[in-house]
DNA sequence: GCAAATATAATAGTATTACTATCAATATTG
DNA sequence: CAATATTGATAGTAATACTATTATATTTGC
């Protein structure tokens, strides 16, 4: 997996940015450095101007790669997304047992998330974090319906079916496998959400993961 | 019920207005109105500005009650998850077998709302929107621990444990109860979400209900 | 019923945000 | 090396998110 990666783009949708910032030294700065200052300071009280600063780089530069932070933000998360997707493609690649395969992919899109060092300017585990406290951001939004329309969520939709297409090929007779799918997904981000900041509210922790629950869940959901 | 909770005033924590909002009518009217205009243009996009001459009064009349809309929104959603609170304690009493009991309680909470007619200047149902569209806000910010502290979310947090001890009763053996009962919550939130948005990744729909599906998950679970 | 206290409205003002526009300086490329 | 594209610097605008002050209502307590 590392081969490949390495030489490979991850492709999110030209509509989300102005200028695509990998073809650039700057644009490969704003997006290394946004990830390090959104997780530092929040997404709420991130600025282009505070980035700019950070980068050593002028405002209007970034402008320049990105309209507004909410599409910045659309921005990570379509990357982040993507990669995901390419981590569970190759950990189920040539898996024959649907429920093994099954397994493989709730346990990558669960489990807390290491720096891929293939990738130079993401920090993957940071960006893990960012997608953990802003992620539903990116789509609890008044644009939310143009932005899909427009294909900005592809790959997110586009990663979810591919769970729910394991999901039927475990129990073609289970009628809410979307649903299920979804729930994984974007529970498990609020499950490692309350590990940090609610424990009160949830049972997993350094001991028990947020995956042991899911493959617990969905074993008995499915059988 | 419905005798019982108009002699009932809801009570949020003290720390999250500056002054009572249920203590004189503009106080009521701020509620009211902050509720549709909420809904109507969203929470990123309302100011109390806006509020203000939505409600022919002064901005700075609404920093009396609110410091800023962020304390609003916990305000609202507290406010909505005691109501919560009160449906599911009424809908539970003197129910003694566990099972019926843990399912009227996922059904209080997982389906969709209809107005009360007991709370003169509330509209639960449009209350219901925006906790659906922007309950997580309240939570993904910096400040969330130093909140948490305070007790801006021990009645949602009080909640999800009533819903815990049910599954506990059903199932003292289960070991995700607290995650399951968040994950009912919080997901049927996103569920209906999807619902209104992104239709693909969900099976809930006008003939197939969140509800169906957050039971029939419990039911699997459990057994 | 009136004085005192309280609540609200009106106005003004500040710092920050979220941009847009223009032009100069610097790199890149053909 | 000239043309082109990129970045930086500066300035400016409208809106946001407040705070402060003072005037005007309204409520309440005796």
């Amino acid at each position: 997996m590392n081969i490949i990666l390495s030489n490979l783009k991850i492709q999110v949708n030209e509509k989300i940015y102005v200028k695509d910032p990998e073809t650039s030294p700057l644009g490969k700065k704003i997006v290394e450095q946004s990830i390090l200052l959104i997780d530092e300071i929040g997404f709420d009280n991130f600025t282009f101007k505070k980035l700019g600063e950070k980068i050593g780089s002028n405002e209007s530069s970034i402008y320049r790669y990105f309209e507004n932070k909410h599409k910045l933000l659309v921005y990570l998360s379509s990357w982040y997304w993507s990669w995901m997707e390419y981590k569970l493609v190759f950990a189920t690649t040539n898996i024959l047992d649907p429920s093994e395969k099954l397994d493989k992919a709730i346990t990558i899109v669960t489990e807390k998330v290491t720096d891929d060092i293939n990738t130079e300017h993401i920090n993957e585990s940071i960006l893990n974090k960012i997608i953990i406290a802003e992620f539903t951001k990116t789509l609890q939004t008044k644009e939310v319906d143009q932005e899909n329309k427009e294909g900005f969520f592809l790959i997110y939709k586009r990663l979810i079916n591919r769970i729910v297409g394991f999901i039927n090929e475990v129990n073609p007779e289970y009628p809410f496998s979307k649903s299920l799918a979804s729930t994984i997904v974007v529970g498990s981000l609020h499950q490692h959400f309350l590990t940090e900041h609610l424990k009160t509210i949830t049972d997993c922790n350094e001991y028990v993961s947020t995956t042991q629950f899911y493959l617990n869940l969905t074993k008995n959901v499915l059988r």
